[in-house]
DNA sequence: CGTAGTATTGTAAGCGCTTACAATGCTAAG
DNA sequence: CTTAGCATTGTAAGCGCTTACAATACTACG
């Protein structure tokens, strides 16, 4: 606690031998380095941590920044978890630490970022949450910084991102889903302005046209992420001269209102209504018959995002190619009863 | 980003003044602050936190320990984005950076935190999952840094802490069971090590024998974060000569399978079974009938805790008695159908 | 025995910023 | 006109650590 230089005087060296002993330089006497690390265990010295970052210029910490949204806290809470944990494990494993910085919705998520970056409090940054348009990644791409985005943008150019295949997910369940007969397919979209939205919504457009079905705006609706919105979902389906016979959820938690809803109508999910949802929650686990959905590890996530950081850090990087990582992380399919083929006799 | 001195020199005066000018310090010309000022924005200059921290001996930084458990990582869940939510605010209000520390299950979370706190990573430190015993405490409070926990323990003496008031919770909760003639009631316990089990547990012992009712172990029932546990819940209190005619749910989740045994067994939640849920959660809002729990804001607890550390922060703090601050937040009874006087004819 | 070469340690110069103290230029009182 | 007193700025000494470079002590060799 008193610093290097008491440590040193303790036993009778110099604060030089004493940092690279404890720092793993070679240049030490192997007896000398035991003893100094007893003495440091012993005297529960550790370095301080300003002056290491101010004499070496880096921090050894990485930032992870997330935001926070009053409304939608519950959503993100539970992405948010796993991913870090994936992160952390990698970033511990080569001596990082990761700080989890959190940004409140209010603020302006730009300069709070800036703030850590220009302040150089951080060795690299992972952004999440990335918006089409995301003057972040700007900042970072300027400023230098290496860093990591969880999610694509349109912003910026050549960096590392990490981002959920959206695009297979979308496929695979309108292949699905077609192949059961169905060409009324709806789909339920994010309100929200991150990025996945849309992309989610352009792999659904993408995915009709290749089965040379027609997009009608008609079969998509806005949910958040809350069971409520289930009603809405079911009613303005199906209570029309030509009714979906089949929908894609965004947020598979919508299911629940959905599941309610048929059943006060009579109906089935699988028979007269097929559902399939994007990323098996817990939250739907129980309801039966299962939703058909989209599996993914979250701390995969995690671990490629901060792997995808390391490949950018001055660390033991054997000049890996140019560095970016730019990955769709694949969702496989859980088949459950919630869909099925079209009934015979319906459109 | 070419530090002070850039600036000073491109501006014709100090490093000294131009320090002074961007901390505020009184002791400099209006103008000059003025032009100071305006260049470092122009420059996009920002103060080496390092250096500073280095030179002022204090990081401007609190840290927010959290514990990451794939196990129970959906436990912790929901708690946590609330929590750092109302930390965040407060403290971003005094000017602190709050930094999320998640330590892995799996790593010693006493070597972790000690990391941090011995090379003064940062000013002061919230704890979360306190234990019964827990040495990160005494860690703490021999370091001398300035902390607070989520929590109660029986560890360290005389530390701030902020906890959820479970022995309000379960009197209100019981009081209104055996208000509806409940004699026989059930509760359920978070298995796992974290000291809000006991907590739970023992005020439910003292509630009942406020009430003269008998403990029988038979009626404790362990349960971890997921609605399956409800098929043993209900079967286990129900089959036996003297069955439970209510129960207090740790885990309002476990509602779910609850009500779900109930279903199959022909019996109605608030009728043949009482059912009182500790703390509202999402996920189980969209049961019918309603479950009668206990509501909580998320972010007062996080503003609570992080005020409790502004108290011993050498901040702004007039000398606030002993700066220690014990506080247990009361939560809110919301009243649902699932609980209901003992049908006549009962035990 | 002298010397180049190697292993180990010490010396001291920063890293970029803050801040006590000294210095300067004014203003206003004597 | 002098000088005490205030406002403003500059000078320089660290903060605790790392590291280039110098110094020292040995070892092995010719």
């Amino acid at each position: 606690m008193r610093g290097i230089a008491h440590l040193a005087r303790e036993l009778g060296v110099s604060t030089a031998t004493v940092s690279r002993a404890l720092n793993g330089n070679p240049n030490v006497n192997a007896a000398t380095r035991q003893t100094v690390l007893e003495a440091a265990q012993r005297l529960g010295y550790a370095a301080n941590q300003a002056a290491r970052s101010l004499a070496q210029g880096v921090t050894h910490s990485v930032g992870f920044m997330i935001e926070l949204d009053q409304e939608s806290t519950t959503s993100t809470d539970y992405f948010f978890m796993g991913v870090v944990e994936g992160m952390q494990a990698v970033l511990a494993a080569h001596g990082l630490d990761l700080l989890v910085l959190p940004c409140a919705k209010s603020q302006d998520n730009f300069t709070y970022l800036q703030r850590f970056v220009s302040r150089g409090a951080v060795d690299g940054m992972i952004l999440a949450e990335t918006r089409r348009i995301d003057r972040r990644i700007d900042l970072l791409q300027s400023s230098g910084i290496p860093f990591v985005t969880l999610g694509r943008s349109d912003s910026g150019s050549g960096y590392s991102w990490i981002d959920l295949d959206f695009e297979g997910v979308m496929a695979t369940a309108v292949d699905r889903l077609v192949q059961g007969g169905h060409r009324r397919i709806a789909v339920t979209l994010p309100s929200g302005d991150a990025n996945y939205g849309s992309i989610f919504a352009e792999a659904y457009r993408d995915s009709l046209a290749r089965h040379g079905l027609a997009f009608d705006e008609d079969l998509v609706i806005l949910t958040r992420r809350r069971e409520d919105d289930g009603d809405a979902v079911v009613d303005g389906l199906l209570d029309r001269p030509d009714p979906a016979t089949a929908i894609i959820l965004f947020y598979e938690v919508t299911a629940i209102g959905i599941y309610r809803r048929l059943a006060e109508r009579g109906l089935r999910p699988g028979r007269d209504l097929s559902i399939i949802g994007f990323r098996g929650e817990d939250s739907v686990r129980f309801l039966t018959p299962q939703v058909t959905c989209f599996h993914l590890s979250l701390p995969d996530i995690g671990t490629a995002a901060a792997r995808a950081l390391l490949a950018q850090l001055p660390l033991a990087a054997p000049a890996s190619s140019s560095g970016i990582v730019q990955c769709r992380v694949p969702l496989s399919l859980v088949p459950g009863e919630s869909d099925g083929p079209v009934p015979a006799g319906q459109a």
